[in-house]
DNA sequence: CAAAAATGGTTCCATATGGAACTTGACATT
DNA sequence: AATGTCAAGTTCCATATGGAACCATTTTTG
């Protein structure tokens, strides 16, 4: 059942990962879709959880008293989505919603235990993956790229791009 | 109109970037996020070209003679995505489809000049703001990323994932 | 303080997406 | 040649997505 590792198929996308006119970009992307993809894919099938309701789960768990806005800001996506995600987390009992005594559109999203026990579990399985990505490169190469892609990414969230 | 550059929301982004525990892929995810969204919505604005058309056009302009399912391989994308930007971009009359005489099944792609024209467009305007978002590295610190994306890309294509 | 603008969030809708079933053609085994 | 299996593409369907209109609250302004 376990393909031949070096499928013609595949090989081909190596010829246009060397396409320099685009230059890393088209590589970076590659890289992102060939982890985001089986990562939520797993998630939805195992856990019965969308990539929205990640989202907001993992934003959560980094920051107390969250507010859906603030998510939005952080990853760019759509309101209406974010929404749709906390709806959903606050259904399972996975998060919980509080309205905002000092403005009542507005309310702090916290994980409960529930919430927090899912992510731990979640969040382990989303580093083995990325780990396994991560080491095909070796040791040195691995370290500059996570220099180089904290630079960047710092000074993209930073920015205001045309 | 111009939004000061760091409002606090994109701030905040930035402590989330700097989370190690899964290291240098959310970042990389984050980078490519920032760049397909605003590349991609611009297309279907002005050109009126979805994703999928797109990719579509470019794997075809790299390849003479492609197929659709070379272009799923190197993509990772499915088959009945590809097969609909395939009948959009041949009903635009922006490639060609020629059926295989070894194989009915199979037919192959080939930009007439009309899609060789949007194609050569639509690169330059991706390759521009590819450099936009690199630029904001020195040149020493995006060698460093292409070399190393260009190796990880490399392997991660020649390597079947769990 | 009333009217207008802005803001956080939700709902509506039209489109994009991807899994699965299906169609047609190639090919292997008998 | 009949049969079963596989492969390339298409179609079907149920869900995900994001823009725009909307609602309910602040906040701003005259």
């Amino acid at each position: 059942m376990t393909e031949p590792a070096n499928k013609p198929e595949r090989m081909e996308a190596i010829g246009i990962l060397e396409e320099n006119k685009i230059g890393a970009i088209w590589q970076i992307c590659f890289i992102a879709n060939s982890f985001i993809f089986p990562i939520y894919a797993r998630f939805d099938r195992e856990y019965d959880l969308s990539r929205m309701e990640f989202v907001v789960l993992y934003v959560t768990a980094h920051r107390a008293n969250t507010m859906a806005w603030e998510i939005c800001g952080i990853t760019g996506l759509p309101k209406n989505n974010i929404s749709r995600g906390v709806q959903k987390l606050q259904k399972k009992g996975l998060i919980t919603r509080v309205a905002d005594p000092c403005d009542a559109r507005r309310s702090f999203l916290n994980l409960t235990e529930k919430g927090t026990e899912l992510y731990e579990k979640l969040i382990a399985l989303y580093a083995d993956r990325a780990d396994a990505i991560l080491s095909l490169l070796d040791d040195e190469d691995r370290a500059a790229l996570e220099i180089v892609t904290l630079k960047l990414s710092k000074r993209l969230a930073a920015t205001k791009l045309s």
